[in-house]
DNA sequence: CAAACATATGAATATGTATTCAAGTGTGTA
DNA sequence: TACACACTTGAATACATATTCATATGTTTG
């Protein structure tokens, strides 16, 4: 009877967190939407901008975009015609950051 | 012509490295595979452990886990009859935590 | 070896979602 | 006001993928 934060058995992240973390993951999860998210990580950056410097189409940026901003993880900024969309906070870097860290940790040499 | 190591014109993130990383986010973005996740982050733990606990088909933990093995985000481990899973690193825990941060970060009275 | 248990795998299905195209809204300017 | 520019939105489509069910593989023990 020790525990008072636990929701179960198992892990600080409260059960009721898991559907709001998964879907923050799954905005990431997606090539064209995680490099959205780099273009935008440390200054603001116009949508064809966006669009010109990763080759994709205004209108993809645009609808990835509109699911980054109600997601939270990016903000957006009118300025004249154009709109500038800056990433929400710091931790949306350290995120991409630590998993970074992950892929170039050692693997051990596995059997397959 | 001072910056040697950027891809292109942004991030400090290589471009080689955007779908990797995006693998493992989309890892992490189902709810069943985050809770999986959760439940090895800290000890080793069997399969039918895994499925009890979060109340899920054996055989839907077994398929999650075949993916997340693959991805290397978690290692597994026989001891006779049973398969224990465990998470691969440190790093993947802090990326969940850091992105519990961001979920709790203060959200700026917006206007929708 | 046979039976019982633990996990893995394959096929089938249903649901989600990334992308495109065409058209719409908003903003500065001639 | 009309036009051009920047962005948004909706519908359509193609593709991915989470889950289930049935079956297979592997492991211990009688």
């Amino acid at each position: 009877m020790t525990n008072k934060t636990k929701t179960s058995t198992n892990s600080l992240i409260s059960e009721e967190l898991v559907p709001q973390l998964a879907d923050l993951f799954s905005m990431m999860g997606d090539t064209s939407r995680l490099r959205i998210i780099l273009s935008c990580l440390h200054e603001p950056i116009s949508v064809s901008h966006i669009a010109d410097q990763l080759e994709l189409s205004q209108s993809l940026v645009s609808h990835h975009l509109r699911l980054l901003k109600a997601a939270r993880m990016v903000r957006a900024e009118r300025r004249g015609k154009q709109v500038f969309y800056v990433a929400a906070d710091q931790h949306v870097q350290c995120v991409i950051e630590d998993m970074a860290a992950h892929v170039s940790e050692p693997h051990g040499v596995e059997d397959e």
